[in-house]
DNA sequence: TACGTCACGGTTGAC
DNA sequence: GTGTCAACCGTGACG
């Protein structure tokens, strides 16, 4: 069973029975829910992620599920949005809505998309645009699953920055990118430096990411799970 | 063992 | 200023 404490200004924060500290009510913080995605992104299955960041595989199965879902890894709307829609929100959704019965994109695949990504406080870092020329309306939403589209390659690991990566549109911003950032990026919080992301993605895989880094997307071990996993990511990336 | 799903208790913010 | 309500959160259990 899980211990509880209270922590003031924090709420009820307790113990998982994986070790990992974590409040009752609130989003995981921003730099584990990255960390979350990266490390699926570069093969470490759900459960090795679990153990790894001391979250529970529920959650873990979660954020993971949006994440392929909606390209997000923030969560919905309680940290800076509003827990309840407002009557703009609500309208808002129905536009973005409309335009991706034009574009052909599932609404349902954005029912995560509210509030936060559709404020004017959006984190335009998580779409790999510039921020000038990124208009606030669904536009950026669908931007970002064309920019998927066009560039799978941004979603696999970069084990090596010497290795230059070009974007291959012009109207993507080179400073964007951040060297070696991933393009997930935190909105509330000052966007995680580079190297502290990828500080923390090393210390927690350590070893293992090099050896992963061969094969990002498939473990030779566990070729059933690999392909279930390869075909979710392919199924988002070809979102 | 790994994973998806669900109920639960809790937090948050609009109304 | 306060209470209500709905959406969302992560955990843990279940299959």
């Amino acid at each position: 069973m899980k211990s509880k404490l209270y922590v003031p200004g924090v709420g009820q924060a307790g113990v998982n029975q994986l070790g990992g500290v974590f409040v009752n009510g609130r989003p995981l913080p921003d730099h584990v829910r990255q960390q979350i995605v990266e490390l699926a992104l570069l093969g470490i299955r759900p459960c090795d992620i679990s153990r790894k960041l001391l979250v529970s595989h529920g959650c873990v199965s979660k954020i993971l599920t949006r994440f392929y879902e909606t390209g997000s890894i923030r969560p919905g709307s309680i940290n800076g949005g509003s827990g309840r829609h407002s009557k703009k929100t609500y309208n808002t959704r129905i536009e973005i809505n409309k335009c991706h019965q034009n574009v052909g994109i599932s609404p349902s695949s954005h029912k995560s998309i509210d509030n936060k990504e559709l404020s004017p406080t959006r984190n335009y870092r998580s779409f790999p645009t510039s921020p000038n020329h990124l208009p606030s309306n669904s536009y950026s939403t669908s931007r970002y699953f064309s920019f998927h589209h066009h560039n799978p390659f941004l979603f696999q690991h970069r084990p090596s920055p010497s290795v230059p990566t070009n974007p291959p549109s012009d109207e993507i911003d080179e400073s964007d990118y951040d060297d070696n950032s991933s393009i997930l990026s935190i909105e509330t919080k000052p966007k995680p430096s580079s190297s502290l992301i990828k500080h923390s993605i090393e210390n927690i895989l350590s070893n293992k990411v090099t050896i992963k880094n061969k094969r990002p997307l498939s473990l030779s071990s566990n070729s059933s799970h690999d392909e279930q996993t390869t075909n979710k990511r392919q199924k988002f990336i070809a979102c």
